[in-house]
DNA sequence: CGGGTGGTTGAAAGTTATCAATAGCTGTGG
DNA sequence: CCACAGCTATTGATAACTTTCAACCACCCG
């Protein structure tokens, strides 16, 4: 398979890369495309791949025992996702689900080890891009700990605008196919109480909701629920 | 200063150092004292170091702008912490303090570029860190999306049974002062709760509280808490 | 021995989950 | 092309859990 650096050339995770490892790295990788609903790979298999999300959007989602399930990320172009090796462990932490068609690369796992010792920067790079998403998740417990549902998921949903937003006109319309249901997983939360909380902010005219579709159309007066409470 | 590398060689972050590479680290590192009560570094300072703990006990905690504080986790001997920069921020995320007399070495922040290309495989060890550091926030956020307060407080305190137990006759003893406050910060909840919980366990002989003390008397009683809820 | 920090506990209030019933969209198949 | 199945969403009522408020206790340190 052959493909062309431009496709990666300008993710920040390959800046300053020269032209020749990028084609050695680009020379072992696999392209693939997942329709809409199929799992990338599932929690608890055996971690054979990493992967580059190219095109379309994923969830990150784990079980619990009891069968709870929790969103842990969502997936945008350009990011790394399906790292466990990085992580110390033989099997994938959870399940990677499209929510619309995407297009994904992936190495071996095994390469791995020899991508970093080969390419020290590489390996700087990723853990920037682990540092960052740590730091999401001690934001996203600091949340959890403080804040009132109603704060958390104003905060969940402009984050998901300035992640996966695109503006149209009277609003910004969040670019995938989201349910109540997932927002709730997002921010530890019932559907029932997302379901109403959207519903009273559609009274206010802050957003616009329907069927797995979600516009924000005041950001400004989402931002203030989201920094202090009640407007 | 001359530190003999017999001080950090057991850890598994070096294991697989030359005794040079080692010797030339060292070299290079300061060790410091921090007395009880003490701050390593503050939230939003500027990030000049990079530190790893030798001996003692120290709490990270975030202050949220509300004045709400968190723990985000506890460092334990033997521990990197403060390295802020290969989170790619410039300043610390949180404040450091000593909840016990602790002792620590530091590099200055400048030298972690040249430390990871000088010696990939340290690279490595520190995204392994990170990568562990990462599921075990992810596992804070299943916890809290998914379980009563109760079984939050249950695993937290087994977490700190196993990374700080101190066996002793009849039963474990957490070695080093944590108060119902400091649980409430690692569980996002109150004091108030806690100390419910607390009392709630002592009377079932599960635990012995007592002032900044927690010795756990039903380990088994504990984790079954912890697992499946009501025992 | 007095003050302060850390801890306990009751009562009331509030938030959120749970239970339950209904409505509406979407796509599929007769 | 319409109807039905199934999933997604809405909403009221109730219940449960946790926080908040308040008062008090006890231990440790200076």
């Amino acid at each position: 398979m052959k493909i062309d650096r431009s496709v990666v050339r300008s993710l920040s995770l390959f800046d300053r890369m020269s032209d020749a490892d990028l084609d050695w790295l680009l020379g072992h990788a696999t392209a693939r495309r997942i329709p809409q609903g199929d799992a990338v790979f599932e929690q608890g298999q055996a971690a054979a791949s990493f992967f580059l999300l190219l095109h379309g959007r994923l969830k990150v989602t784990q079980v619990t025992e009891d069968g709870q399930q929790i969103i842990v990320r969502v997936v945008h172009p350009g990011d790394l996702f399906g790292f466990a090796k990085a992580l110390q462990r033989s099997d994938y932490p959870g399940t990677a689900t499209a929510v619309t068609e995407s297009i994904a690369l992936s190495w071996p796992t095994d390469l791995w080890p020899h991508f970093v010792e080969q390419n020290p920067h590489l390996a700087v790079s990723t853990m920037q891009t682990i540092g960052q998403r740590l730091e999401e998740a001690h934001t996203r417990i600091r949340e959890m700990s403080t804040q009132e549902v109603e704060r958390r998921v104003a905060h969940a949903v402009l984050r998901l605008s300035r992640q996966a937003g695109k503006h149209e006109q009277g609003g910004i319309r969040i670019d995938f196919p989201i349910s109540r249901q997932d927002i709730a997983e997002m921010t530890g939360t019932t559907l029932h109480t997302v379901s109403r909380i959207l519903s009273a902010w559609e009274a206010k005219g802050l957003v616009e909701g329907g069927r797995q579709k979600l516009v924000i159309r005041d950001l400004a007066g989402l931002t203030q629920i989201a920094e202090s409470g009640r407007d």
